[in-house]
DNA sequence: CGTGTTATGTTATAATATAACAAAACAGGA
DNA sequence: TCCTGTTTTGTTATATTATAACATAACACG
C-alpha cells in the first residue's frame, strides 16, 4: 500500500456505501457479506477467493468455498466488488454509487489495482461496437503495468 | 460459424503463417504444436484447454494436461493464439504477422470472438496511462455482447 | 556417433469454482 | 406469537483449470 493514504477511511467509507446501497435496493447486507467485503477492502488490492476463505476461516469455524463464492456473487451483482479476470481476483468498487464503464490499471509490482473512468475510452468502445455492428453488453478492460509509485516517479 | 466463410481457408492460412513465423524466429513448430493450433482454428472460436485435450486424446493416445498447456504457452509466446481471460479460453490470432494492440468482440450467442484493432482505443488507453502516470505493459480488452448475425441484423 | 539442449511424457497435485441438497435465519401475515 | 414461504448459509462432493517435478525422447550440431 502506498503512502499518504488513510486506508481505514477507505474501508469505513466502503462499508457505509454498501449499507446504504443495499438498503436502497432492499437486499440484505448480512454479516457474512459484510465480512467478505471488509476482507476485500482490508487487503487493499485484488484478493483471491481462497485467500478470503482462509482469512474468514481463522475468524469463524471452517468456512467452505461456496460460502465465499456466494458472498462474492452477491457483492458482484450489487456492484460492490469487481472481478479481475486477468488475475482471478476480486477488488472493492471504489465508487459503487456511480459505477459505470470503468477499467483497471493493475500494477504488477505492488499489486494494486486502480479503478478508473475515461470518457474517451467509453466513446472508443461504443464506436468500435457500432463499426462492427456489435451490441456490447459487458466490457473487461484490465491494463497491467507499473504504477508511478513503483517506478519511483515523483 | 456464420455463413459466407470458407473456414478451411482460414485454417490453411493460419498454418502457413505459423510455419513462416516460426521459421523466421528460429523456433520449432512441432507436430504437437501444429495439432494444437489446428484444433484451435478448427473450432472457429474460443476453445478451452481441456477441450483441446479431449480432441487430441481421440487422435493420439492419452494426452495429459501439461502437454496441451505447454503447446498453448508456445503458441501464446509466439503470438499465434490469444487467451481470453474472461472465458478461460484460447483463440487463434487472426493476424499474427502484424498483431499489435487488439481486442475482442465476443458474442455470447454464437460464441465467436472477433479480433479487432482500433487506433482510437489504443490512443485512449495510452492517454489514460499517461494521465495516471502508469506505464502499461499489457492490455486485456474483451467486450462481450451480441454480434450482427446473431441479432438478425442485415 | 556423442553431447548438450529442447520438447514431450507421466505422475501427482495445486488452484479455482460449482452442483446438489440440508439446515438455519428471516420476513410478513394469520 | 406462531406459521409458512423465501432467502441465506452450511455441508459434502465434485468439476474445471492449471502447474510442479522429474523421466524419457527427439533434435541439433559438431
Ligand atoms: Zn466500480
Ligand atoms: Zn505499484
Ligand atoms: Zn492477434
Ligand atoms: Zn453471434
Amino acid at each position: 500500500m502506498h503512502p499518504q493514504h488513510e486506508h481505514k477511511d477507505c474501508i469505513a467509507n466502503a462499508l457505509e456505501q454498501a449499507i446504504s446501497i443495499c438498503e436502497e435496493k432492499g437486499v440484505r447486507f448480512t454479516r457474512l457479506r459484510r465480512s467478505v467485503l471488509e476482507l476485500v477492502w482490508e487487503n487493499h488490492g485484488p484478493i483471491k477467493a481462497y485467500d478470503i476463505l482462509k482469512q474468514l476461516d481463522s475468524d469463524i469455524a471452517s468456512v467452505k468455498p461456496p460460502t465465499v463464492y456466494r458472498a462474492l456473487d452477491f457483492l458482484l451483482e450489487n456492484g460492490l466488488v469487481h472481478r479481475l479476470n486477468s488475475l482471478n481476483a476480486f477488488v472493492g468498487c471504489s465508487h459503487p454509487e456511480a459505477h459505470k464503464d470503468c477499467y483497471f490499471l493493475i500494477c504488477t509490482e505492488c499489486g494494486e489495482a486502480m479503478e478508473c473512468c475515461s470518457n474517451d475510452l467509453v466513446t472508443a468502445i461504443t464506436k468500435t461496437g457500432q463499426k462492427n455492428d456489435f451490441r456490447p453488453a459487458h466490457v473487461t478492460l484490465e491494463i497491467t503495468g507499473e504504477c508511478a509509485d513503483c517506478r519511483g516517479a515523483i
